[in-house]
DNA sequence: CGCTCACCGAACCGTACCGTACGGTTCCGT
DNA sequence: ACGGAACCGTACGGTACGGTTCGGTGAGCG
């Protein structure tokens, strides 16, 4: 029973580092296997052999593979970075700019290929180990999102450049209107279509229309 | 090589049985296995130790593991029916309320447990065979009420109740407006807040931000 | 030089499950 | 009553993969 194993309880969303140079190898390795062939072709083997370590090293490292595919997923989410928004409140033109900056990243995150092989992954677990993986993607990724969406329209509110009641609905509705239904049919294997591989126009039409339901 | 396997290309949306009575019952078993415990859950001797029938039965009439799921998704998106629409358009007050109606049935069905468990087959097989699964459920099942929901709105605004350019994309509009990050929260395995529970209410703030973007 | 430590590569085991085969049974038409 | 078709239950082969163990290797260090 290694204590090395992958632990949701024991780690902290800020920690720095986590795994170890050779091992965020292994991890990207593993990223690249499952991004080609979803989580099948994610096998100790095949990792092992892609990445030129043993598997011995792998269950040292996480456990198990469930260990090693919640390695995965806390890995990529250490990862994503959005812009700073310091000064983005100056005046009323570069905070509507620094949203739009946001729900275009937000776009480019969450229509990755990554970010939707990760998604597959931790939909396809989520009804049978104790829901790890999802909870984990959740937690690492959406709620970090969605804090940072509040407090950026919370600081637009107290500006007077937004209007609405609870930040949680406004940034609900700000997704709704930029996501729609494209996230769950790259999710199916659909292609998404040229418009919506623009996704600084598609950021300007949903913060257009998010503006009219809830600008000042 | 059995002919009795499902096969997509041979299958017609408008055909009405498909599949015999005793064999809807067995993929019925397969549905009840697949909410309860996910992909995993469905094997072939569980569901034939379940629907009280032979593997060799399964295996003559879907031809393989991969046409039982298939299957079962056929099976289940012809079990989905949404409302009618005969006369939604009498005055402005009723076709909102159809509006509404049919937002809520959309929730209602997106939401329930059996959705979700064949989303979550199909996403997570999205990317291993050809994508057999994710493209039938999108033909018939998004697409399906997509092409509903365009008539719908296209007659609203033929009666000048509502204005927009391209129908898909009002439609894509309150889509994104009813489902917000729900959809993809509860495909993670999150559950459901009680607000998000109550369907109704949930429809009726989505109908009203959608007529304030698009009401004539 | 010799010790330790981390690691690699490979062989191995147990298990789970798909797909098939076969004997026995039920049901239906003639 | 009879024959065949459909079907059930079960047992079995083949295979893929998770997890373990073991011998070998090279680097760092006293």
């Amino acid at each position: 029973m290694p204590a090395a194993a992958y632990d949701i309880a024991t780690s902290r969303t800020d920690a720095a580092p986590e795994f170890s140079p050779r091992q965020q190898v292994v991890l990207q390795h593993a990223l690249t296997l499952l991004v080609e062939g979803g989580e099948k072709a994610l096998t100790t083997a095949g990792l092992a052999r892609t990445a030129s370590c043993s598997k011995e090293s792998l269950y040292k490292w996480f456990g198990d593979r469930d260990g090693l595919l919640a390695a995965v997923v806390a890995y990529q989410a250490s990862q994503v970075q959005f812009p700073s928004e310091t000064g983005a409140t100056a005046d009323a033109a570069t905070f509507r700019a620094h949203v739009t900056a946001f729900v275009e990243a937000l776009l480019g995150v969450l229509f990755s290929e990554t970010s939707l092989a990760l998604n597959r992954l931790s939909i396809g677990q989520s009804n049978t180990n104790s829901n790890r993986l999802g909870h984990l993607l959740l937690v690492r990724g959406k709620h970090m999102i969605s804090a940072r969406a509040r407090t950026m329209l919370e600081s637009g509110r107290r500006h007077g450049l937004l209007k609405f009641d609870d930040a949680e609905d406004a940034y609900q509705v700000l997704y709704g209107l930029a996501i729609r239904d494209v996230h769950i049919r790259l999710l199916l294997g659909e292609n998404a279509s040229p418009a919506e591989k623009d996704l600084a126009s598609q950021a300007e039409t949903a913060v257009d229309r998010f503006y009219r339901l809830f600008g000042a």
